[in-house]
DNA sequence: AACGAATCGGAATTCCCTATCCGTTTCTCG
DNA sequence: CGAGAAACGGATAGGGAATTCCGATTCGTT
């Protein structure tokens, strides 16, 4: 029977380059057919996961990319795995997102503009906007550049705050209920009304304009919006069991 | 074998009592041990979609009433018609909120109690949070309700407006845009954080009020939300082919 | 060219969901 | 009380999704 070599790899297999130093094993090179199927499977699936969001099935992806199912389990072992491989570049781009912000000159402008880019980014890709709002145990890699992102956001709130045009009672939860509010705007309008988001964040962003219109109501704790975006994960892998499904039901 | 006389009634069985004129045909009464049966049925489906939201299994659903599937079946042709029946009745009170704001004294307190009474409801009845959000080509009821409750609101943007206290360029697609953004915000969030929509209510209240801090993108036309509204709801039904599922992704 | 390991990919397997079937039980009326 | 219609509910279709199996191929090295 099989020699049961399957199932080895994950997701990093070329040399690890990620812009930090977070390197990993980099097990010995594909054979030229896997590799290029490797890099199939992550266009079909940068593809239809943007397109459908994370709910996209396998099967979907694997049509998508030509090649069979079976295929994308021996490089990817579960769709979990596959998804980090897809999104790690993305979230590349999210963390640049919060430096560049920081670089711009005006710190209002730059802190708008980065909520503006991030909301934008989930607009034009699904599968990131649910990403955004979730928190697999697995991923260890997002969630290492989730939380630098975060870190350079906190720094982006403090430079905005000082400069007195960011509303001082405004946290960093903030954004975490601002993109799930998006999310749900982008997964509820889709395609029917692509631009819809821009509104909202708009109004969303005039909302945290200095000086603040009255007192806010006290933001979810740290630990809570973990636990919620923790449990929003379940449901990618599995379709729970009686209760509700899906990630965020697309469409 | 049966005489095929089942799956006949479906939503209207007592004669109608809503407290508008849409009276339905009233079939012959059930028998006894029916109409106790579609009482539990109607209970649980209650508690559960409540609970669980509008992806919740009729199985599910069926156990929390101690029947079998069938008997729910029997009595409601499909689960798009249970989930009619069961929320007539939170349509009911969303249109007599509206009426009731309309009381209200202040223009603008009424308006934005409003919000928060129907933003609240959405986090209390994940079910509710649901249906604000999508539209069955099926349930009639349910949209005469939200049309009626519609025009309600326009009444009351309208006086709020009048009123120099809500910005001139508040549409009443922005409450469908704010109850999309609060329906994420509830299900991203659930029993982890349940009272992080109150934040996000409270921010996008403080932006409807006027003066406008600044302009806004134009919000998404009626015709292209209604759309959106009505492909959502396909996932309730049916694990939609290859796309993402579900509604919503509770858990 | 040749051979073995690495890959493939379609066919299961397992699970959950909506909806239907059908033999059995329960009402209700005469 | 005794049909017989109405209602029950467990079992079963029919379909989708994730993941695994395994015989058939293909690559790379000798």
């Amino acid at each position: 029977m099989n020699p049961g070599a399957q199932h080895t790899d994950g997701t990093a297999e070329p040399a690890a380059q990620h812009t930090d130093g977070t390197a990993e094993p980099a097990a010995q090179p594909l054979r030229s057919d896997a590799e290029r199927n490797r890099a199939r499977i992550i266009a079909a699936a940068r593809k239809v996961f943007g397109r459908d969001g994370l709910n996209a099935s396998m099967a979907s992806v694997a049509r998508e990319a030509g090649v069979g199912i079976a295929t994308i389990f021996r490089r990817f072992p579960s769709k979990e795995e596959l998804v980090a491989a897809v999104f790690a570049d993305r979230m590349d781009t999210y963390v640049a997102a919060v430096a560049a912000a920081l670089e711009h000159p005006d710190p209002w402008d730059g802190f708008a503009g980065f909520i503006e880019t991030v909301c934008a980014m989930q607009a034009a890709d699904r599968g990131f906007a649910d990403i955004l709002t979730m928190t697999f145990p697995a991923a260890k890699a997002l969630e290492a550049r989730r939380a630098e992102a975060y870190n350079g956001f906190l720094a982006l709130i403090a430079r905005a705050q000082d400069s007195g045009h960011l509303r001082e009672d405004f946290t960093s939860r903030d954004l975490v209920l601002l993109l799930m509010a998006n999310a749900g705007v982008v997964n509820a309008t889709g395609d029917a009304a692509p631009d819809a988001w821009r509104r909202l964040v708009a109004l969303m962003i005039q909302s945290f304009q200095a000086p603040a219109r009255g007192p806010l109501p006290d933001p979810p704790g740290e630990a809570a919006l973990y636990q919620a975006m923790l449990r929003a994960s379940q449901s990618i892998t599995s379709p729970e069991p009686g209760k509700a499904a899906d990630v965020v039901k697309h469409r």
